[in-house]
DNA sequence: AATATATACGACAAAATAAATCGTATTTAT
DNA sequence: ATAAATACGATTTATTTTGTCGTATATATT
């Protein structure tokens, strides 16, 4: 309960390394998937992803890789997650379809208060406090 | 991810039933699961669980059931879901076994300041403010 | 032009976790 | 004595998460 996924894990830990390289070359998944010890396929359809929704730029071919794009740093934690993982929600009710099992739920209000809490922590940090 | 169990929502459900009502008389485990359509067995070991905690008393045989501790209310958010779901944490590492895959995790330290923002969330919520 | 190295992506499989069920024992009001 | 309740360990089922496979496409290098 209340984990972040692997898919969030690894792409932050992606992110954060590409960051980190000074050499202006693009980075593969192949360097990062050894690296840190994270499944070659799972990693690639990250990135893929990341890519995707512009924060990677990649670059086919032999040599080539992911590099990022400049201004992923002003992307929020919410926005990033939510990219990775669909909407977010502490329960299934206050982002999908509506519970028929409660018919006369008595906590919604305030599960309604603390989803907005949590979610304003994910929504006050930006991806560069992450690297 | 991120999300709440279900364990936890029937037992939020539960103190909140049990609160509302008025009687002074025990409410049964078979009450509130055909209420709120809540597998029995299911709750039953909630319930069990929560008076073994002290949050709730139990009185068995017939007319038995559950009442309420009295001070179950100065019980923080975060000491419920705890009792209900173990150690809290937003990844394994730091809750339980050292990470062995990410040898040189570059995402320890932001993700342990996301993690103490969360566990505050739940820690500034006492379970009085959810009734 | 051929080759090797890279990303792209849908489909599938395995593993882990969460949710639900079953069986049996015990307590107690009537 | 009986029925209605909790107590609790063991097991099964369902769901979600994590990981794998196969095939296609792009491109730098030779």
């Amino acid at each position: 309960m209340f984990k972040f996924s692997k898919k969030v894990e690894y792409a932050l830990i992606s992110l954060n390394h590409i960051n980190r390289d000074g050499s202006c070359k693009p980075i593969s998944v192949r360097q990062i998937s050894d690296n840190y010890n994270i499944p070659f396929e799972l990693l690639a359809k990250i990135l893929q992803k990341l890519s995707k929704f512009n924060i990677l730029d990649s670059i086919k071919g032999p040599k080539g890789g992911y590099k990022l794009k400049p201004d992923y740093k002003n992307l929020t934690l919410i926005e990033f997650i939510e990219i990775l993982e669909g909407p977010f929600g502490i329960t299934e009710c206050l982002v999908d379809v509506q519970c028929n099992q409660l018919s006369n739920c008595n906590i919604i209000n305030p599960l309604n208060k603390i989803n907005s809490k949590i979610y304003q922590v994910f929504n006050d940090i930006k991806l560069n406090q992450l690297t």
